[in-house]
DNA sequence: GTATAATCG
DNA sequence: GGCGATTATAC
C-alpha cells in the first residue's frame, strides 16, 4: 500500500497525479458527452411481462411462469428457464417440459365488448375475435419509472450537513425511457455532486487556473466495491492492485446510486431488475445483460477493451441487423477483436465514411450518444395479424373499431381529456403481399375521441382500398403520432423561452478571455437572476414522466421533453447551418454547440466558484460545522434539522436563500 | 409532411 | 412470430 494521505506534500506527488483533469471532471456536471468520467446506467427489468404477471397474481418468486400470446410465449420467468422453457417454444411444449408452469395469457380486447381489455381464461381460443392488450404492462412500467425517478430525486436533494449545498443545486439525472422495460440514466451530474461533497479536494478553487492540469489522486489505494457488484475483469495490461483513479471512484458512486434505485424498485413494487454501469450507453447496455437476474455489472474504463473484445459486434446496438450482416461478410468475421486490427482507412474502403468512423469508434468503446431526457411516448400503435387473411371492408372495420378504442384509452391515460397532449397525425398500415401505409392529419378543430379516430381510420381504409390490392389482408394497424402539447402548457413554455432568450444573450456575450465580462454577468441585479433560476427550476428541474399526478395549477404540470427543435432555435443561428452537433446542457437546459462547449463550461465553472464562495462566506458567518466529507448514503440525517424548525424540506429553502 | 425500412424489445 | 415503439431515409 502506498501513502495513506496523498494530500500531504511529498516528493512523489508529481508522479501520482490523476490522469484526469479538472476540465474533464467539471464536464460531468453538464451531462457533457465528451468526458471519460461519464457515468451512464442502463436498467433492465428481468423478464418484465412475466414479472408483471407474478406481481399481479401474487405468486412466489420460485413459481415457473410464462406469458402466453395465442400459442406462443412472449416472456419466461427465471424460475421456468431451468426447465428449458424459452420464448421460442409453444405453450403445449412448455406444458410438457414443465407440467406445473403457469401459462398466463395476456389481457385482450374482445369484439363487441367496448374498449375495455380484460384477462380472460379463454382468450387463447379466441384469436379470431380478441386483440392483445399490453396496457397492464404499460401501467406497471409507468409505476416503475416513477419509483426510479423519485429515488434519483432523493439523491439529487440529499445533502449532508454543512457547506456543500451548492453542489446539488438544480441537479437532476437524465432519464431516458428506452422501451417498456428499459431505462438509461445519466448519473454524471449526480455523481459529480457526490464526489465534490465527499472529496473536497475536487472542488473548484481559485488555484486551479490551469484546468487541464491533472486532478489530485483519489485518497485511497483500494476501492471499496460492494460485494454484490459484478466487476468486469480488467484489460490484460491492467492490474487490480494498481491505485484507482477518479474514473473508478465515479463508478463506485454510480454503483451505489444504481443499487439504491434497484432496491427502491424492489422495496416499493417488488420488481427485480438488472443494471449495467459504464461510461456510455453502449457499454452500460451490454453490461446490464451480463448478470441477470437481479444483479448489477460495472464496466470500468480499464476493463473496456477486455470487455468488448470478447463480443461479437453483432451484439452491439445497431449492428444486430442488416448492417451487422453486411459488415460480417465484408470482413469475414463477427468478432470485435478481429475488427480491432482493421485500420480506419480500410473500413472506409468498404463502408461509407460516417459508418466507418462510427464503427471504428464503437468497437473501441467510444459512444458519445446522449441520454435523451425523455419519458413520454411519441406514438401509439394498435395492430392485429390475420391468420388466415381477411377479405372484406366489413371485417377490417371491426378491427378498426377495436384499434380506435385501444388507442383512445391510451390517449386518455396520456391526458387528451385535460388537453395535455394530443396527436396530430393518424396512420393506417396495411399488409397484403407488400406493406402499405397512409396517413392524414387529425383535424385540430375536433376533440379527439374514439369515434373521430374510427372515422379517420375508415377514411384511410377507403384510400388504401382505392390505391390498389387491399385483399387478402394479413396485417392491419392504426397508429397516432406527432404529439403536441396542450395550450396551457405552451403558454407556460413560451414564457420560459422568453426568459431563456434573455439568459442566452447574456451567456453568449461572454468570451473566456474576457474575465470582466464574465464576472459582470455574474452580478446582474439579484432580482433578475432569481427569476431565471426559478424559470429553469420550474420547468426542467424534474425530468418528465408520464404518470405523475396531474396538479391543476398550471405551472405545476408535468413537463414535456425539452423539444430539440425549439431548443435548437434558442441557439445562435450559426450553430444550425448543417449537421453541427450540439447538446443540451444538463445544468441550464440550454442548447449548446459542441464548439462552444468549453466556453459554456467555463461560464458554469465561474458561476460555481461564485456560488461556493458565497456559501463559504455564509458558513463562516454561521459558525461552520465540521466539514467532514462523511459518507452521505440515503437517510443519514438529512431530514429537517431541529434548528430549522422541522419543515418538510428545509434544504430547498436553504438552497434558495443561498442565491438571494 | 408522407411513406417506407431498419432496428430493437 | 406477434405486437409495439423509435429512428433514419427518401421524396
Amino acid at each position: 500500500m502506498s501513502s495513506e494521505d496523498p494530500l500531504n506534500a511529498s516528493p512523489n506527488d508529481a508522479v501520482k497525479r490523476s490522469r484526469y483533469t479538472h476540465r474533464q471532471l467539471h464536464l460531468l456536471r453538464q451531462g457533457s458527452t465528451a468526458t471519460p468520467l461519464r457515468a451512464i446506467a442502463h436498467i433492465d427489468l428481468d423478464a418484465f411481462y412475466a414479472q408483471c404477471e407474478m406481481v399481479r397474481l401474487g405468486l412466489p418468486r420460485d413459481t415457473p411462469l410464462a406469458v402466453r400470446q395465442w400459442e406462443s410465449l412472449i416472456a419466461v420467468n427465471y424460475a421456468a428457464r431451468p426447465f428449458g422453457i424459452t420464448r421460442m417454444i409453444t405453450a403445449a411444449e412448455a406444458r410438457k417440459a414443465c407440467p406445473n408452469i403457469v401459462l398466463q395469457h395476456v389481457a385482450t380486447f374482445r369484439e363487441g365488448e367496448g374498449g375495455r381489455w380484460a384477462y380472460r381464461d379463454d382468450s387463447f381460443k379466441n384469436i379470431k375475435t380478441d386483440k392483445v392488450s399490453l396496457d397492464p404492462y404499460r401501467a406497471e412500467s409507468r409505476k416503475i419509472l416513477k419509483t426510479i425517478k423519485d429515488e434519483l430525486d432523493r439523491w439529487c436533494t440529499n445533502e449532508p450537513d454543512g457547506e456543500a449545498h451548492c453542489f446539488t443545486q438544480g441537479l437532476s439525472a437524465g432519464l431516458e425511457k428506452a422501451s417498456i422495460d428499459e431505462v438509461f440514466i445519466d448519473l454524471s451530474p449526480l455523481v459529480y455532486s457526490v464526489l465534490l461533497q465527499r472529496y473536497p479536494e475536487l472542488r473548484p478553487s481559485l488555484q486551479d487556473e490551469n484546468r487541464d492540469a491533472g486532478l489530485p489522486p483519489p485518497p485511497t489505494t483500494a476501492v471499496p466495491w460492494d460485494p454484490e457488484d459484478f466487476l468486469v475483469e480488467l484489460d490484460l495490461h491492467e492490474r487490480e492492485e494498481d491505485d484507482p483513479d477518479w474514473d473508478d471512484m465515479v463508478m463506485l458512486v454510480g454503483a451505489e446510486i444504481v443499487r439504491a434505485v434497484r432496491r427502491a424498485v424492489w422495496d416499493e413494487l417488488k420488481y427485480t431488475c438488472s443494471a449495467g454501469l459504464a461510461r456510455n450507453k453502449m457499454l452500460a447496455k451490454l453490461g446490464s445483460a451480463c448478470n441477470k437476474p437481479d444483479k448489477q455489472t460495472v464496466v470500468r474504463n480499464r476493463a473496456v477493451q477486455h470487455f468488448l473484445g470478447g463480443y461479437k459486434f453483432t451484439q452491439i446496438r445497431m449492428l444486430g441487423g442488416k448492417l451487422g450482416d453486411q459488415i460480417t461478410s465484408l470482413f469475414g468475421t463477427e468478432q470485435v477483436s478481429d475488427l480491432l486490427s482493421v485500420p480506419l482507412e480500410q473500413l472506409r474502403t468498404k463502408l461509407d465514411d460516417h459508418t466507418a468512423s462510427w464503427l471504428y469508434g464503437i468497437i473501441r468503446g467510444d459512444d458519445r450518444s446522449e441520454v435523451n431526457p425523455r419519458t413520454q411516448i411519441k406514438s401509439m400503435l394498435s395492430a392485429k395479424s390475420f391468420r388466415p387473411s381477411i377479405n372484406s371492408v366489413g371485417q377490417a372495420e371491426k378491427w378498426l373499431r377495436i384499434f380506435a378504442a385501444d388507442i383512445y384509452g391510451r390517449l386518455v391515460e396520456d391526458g387528451v381529456l385535460e388537453n395535455r397532449r394530443r396527436p396530430r397525425v393518424i396512420t393506417l398500415h396495411h399488409r397484403t403481399a407488400q406493406s402499405r401505409s397512409r396517413q392524414i392529419p387529425i383535424p385540430a378543430s375536433n376533440a379527439v375521441d374514439e369515434n373521430l379516430l374510427f372515422e379517420l381510420a375508415k377514411t384511410l381504409m377507403r384510400q388504401v382500398i382505392t390505391d390498389g390490392q387491399a385483399w387478402p389482408c394479413s396485417n392491419l394497424s392504426l397508429s397516432v403520432s406527432s404529439f403536441e402539447e396542450g395550450v396551457s402548457k405552451n403558454k407556460a413554455i413560451e414564457g420560459f423561452l422568453l426568459r431563456g432568450d434573455q439568459a442566452k444573450s447574456l451567456s453568449h456575450g461572454s468570451r473566456p478571455r474576457d474575465p470582466n465580462a464574465a464576472a459582470s454577468e455574474q452580478l446582474p441585479p439579484e432580482k433578475k437572476r432569481k427569476t431565471d433560476d426559478n424559470g429553469i427550476k420550474r420547468f426542467f428541474a424534474q425530468p418528465p414522466h408520464t404518470d405523475s399526478p396531474v396538479v391543476d395549477e398550471e405551472s405545476a404540470q408535468p413537463q414535456p421533453d425539452p423539444d430539440p427543435i425549439s431548443a435548437a432555435q434558442r441557439s445562435p443561428p450559426e450553430v444550425h447551418g448543417s449537421a453541427m452537433p450540439y447538446y443540451t446542457c444538463g445544468r441550464c437546459s440550454r442548447s449548446i454547440a459542441e464548439l462552444e462547449s468549453e466556453e459554456h463550461d467555463d461560464w458554469h465553472f465561474a458561476k460555481d466558484l461564485e456560488l461556493q464562495e458565497r456559501q463559504e462566506a455564509r458558513d463562516v458567518q454561521h459558525q461552520s460545522r465540521p466539514t467532514n466529507s462523511s459518507s452521505s448514503s440515503r437517510g443519514t440525517g438529512t431530514r429537517g434539522r431541529g434548528g430549522r424548525g422541522g419543515r418538510g424540506k428545509p434544504e430547498r429553502g436553504q438552497m434558495r436563500l443561498a442565491f438571494q
